[in-house]
DNA sequence: AATGAATGAGTATTCATTCAT
DNA sequence: CATGAATGAATACTCATTCAT
């Protein structure tokens, strides 16, 4: 008995496909990813998929939106829910949560923002205040919870959270690029949250 | 009949052409740039265009390496004249080579080989060998002379050269995509050189 | 629970689904109408409307035959149950019809058969047969009647029953292309009429 | 020795697209005929009929506009270079050229404008432009001119020229659809301008 | 009977590349 | 050398039609 042509499957089919979108422009990047490449790796027709993505461009944009506010969220999370001093945060889920990032499905979308952001200025909007700024902002509070507690002393380290990011940034990048003379990537995220402590606590190294 | 002002000569003309690709690739990004666009802005008809470079993606390659290239002789050349002490390549030439780049020209190029890197492996190669490998490495030199005339303390910091060359990614990229909410990327290049040249010292900041 | 107030026979559906799409093609075109939206305005599903007919050409051969022969039979019945004289006739329950057409919804049935026809043979053929050379043959008895009466002349005009059919599918063209600039179609439709009587009678306008 | 592949004929290229295209929206219409057979009966690639014409439907105004304009011209060219009169004129030149057009190209082109003229304003406007109004401000012209000589007497027929005009649209369109039953066109144009003139005359037929 | 999710052939349009001039 | 007219393969998107439910 052959396999049914149609399978109705109306709830889960946006996120099969904003997944198998996700991997192919993963791949190609987003130019050459062609509609039909994705509709396949869904396992769907292309037809379907224009049934809930009218364009290519908003398939696009709902791969950004539906992958990388949950990741945004659950570093949130755990800023609220945390008990920890500012620095035991930093060496501990803040550290633990950002070595997961290089390597993992989302680094695919910073390549893809970085590629094709400029062409869609909402889109960055969107990611500006939905994860980077959000970012930056769970990460101002820390530092500044750090500095009322005493731990740290105020300088241009705490007031540039942007510092703590760079090395994820670098980590991704340099790993999608240079895969095979990358350094360890959480031994360079580990060094420069060291270093920035450090800073912060005017310790002797 | 008087003499044209400007007379072309046919050997700028490859260069020409690159610097008209290289400004439109900045506007659109690779794929979403035609070749017609890169021929008018080079003042060339596109069958001449052809005639130096065989393929768009050709002229893709020539562009990378003869932009790319230049500047990291630059700063190779600096080094290689200078008679300071590490700290102070660090703090002088180096901070100031590096505060040029974002929004410089080549960051452009930084762009370039992060959305379109992966699908040319030998640009890919190329790029490592002739500009990041090379600027890692001189970085390393300053850092080990650093380490041998007594100025710094042998550690992760010396270890990574990594780390000195973060903030200029992450500015350009932030540049890029966050213009308008980018932090003063001079103070945070500055900041980060700041940091480390201070941990490799183990000072009290 | 309460009847709902409306209940849909099953035998209305198909007039319903004809008179959605007489609507939705008078607003696009036959080749512009989208099944979907012919099912929507018929409040019913796209599946429901594929039960009734198989192909969208099955639906619009459908629509001309079901909106036109009607009204051809009104004029038939006319002429039939009719006492008057000829130009009695002519100048009454005639005009009173024909003056009718622009701007009723059969007008866009003239647009369809204009734009359609040629591609439907069978369709061309089925409107000659059930409509125009009825209506044709309907308005030759009344001629006839009229020259044997005495009441006209033969002439080219009593042989060309078409003058008088004339400007009404003028009526409604210049109705549909140019709307803002179109005369009375009234007093365009009462001229003809008159001049041709006229005519036929021999007398003195 | 093969064809050579590439015919330069810049000049001659935009007039052989439009009537190739005239030709197939003559055989199909214009939603059914596709791009690529346009080209194919031009004997070109379908990148270069894009090169001339931005889309389809701006090869579809092109092609109205450049077969309807010059028929027009043509018919004002002959009454200002007239010298005859009113009634002269009208069973003279008006009525040879007013014959030509049933089965001549441009009836196709009439067919066009019923067909596809609701979806495209402009264009309506530039044929009551450039057409219609020109048409009937032509003719009345005529009627004027009769009326200032007592050639004819002031009626409903002077006041409407969209009676010398009927037959020929109810001609364009009955061989459109009807061939097979059409009555000879000719002599019903004829009779229609017969009818109207002697009305005018306030002659005994 | 009734639904609307799913299909896929069909089409307008683009653009890197070629080649007659 | 230089041009830009000409090509055609490639691709996003549409919509009549089908069929599992």
């Amino acid at each position: 008995m052959p396999e049914p042509r149609f399978r109705r499957r109306k709830e889960d089919r946006p996120q099969e496909i904003t997944e198998a979108a996700l991997a192919a422009f993963a791949d190609k990047g987003y130019a050459a990813t062609k509609v039909d490449e994705v509709a396949k790796r869904a396992g769907v027709s292309k037809g379907l998929l224009y049934l809930y993505f009218k364009t290519k461009e908003d398939l696009f944009k709902a791969v950004i939106r539906s992958f990388v506010v949950p990741k945004i969220d659950e570093l949130t999370a755990i800023i609220d829910s945390s008990e920890l001093s500012s620095e035991e945060f930093l060496r501990g889920p803040f550290l633990a949560f950002v070595k997961t990032v290089p390597g993992s499905p989302i680094s695919v979308l910073v390549r893809l923002m970085i590629s094709e952001g400029p062409k869609y200025p909402d889109l960055l909007q969107f990611y500006w205040e939905n994860v980077v700024s959000r970012g930056l902002a769970a990460l101002t509070v820390i530092l500044e919870r750090g500095v009322k507690n005493g731990e740290f002393r105020r300088s241009v380290v705490t007031d540039l959270p942007h510092l703590f990011v760079m090395p994820v940034l670098f980590s991704v990048i340099f790993k999608l690029l240079f895969e095979k003379q990358c350094p360890d990537t959480d031994r360079l995220i580990e060094a420069q949250i060291d270093v920035l402590i450090a800073h912060m606590k005017g310790e002797i190294q």
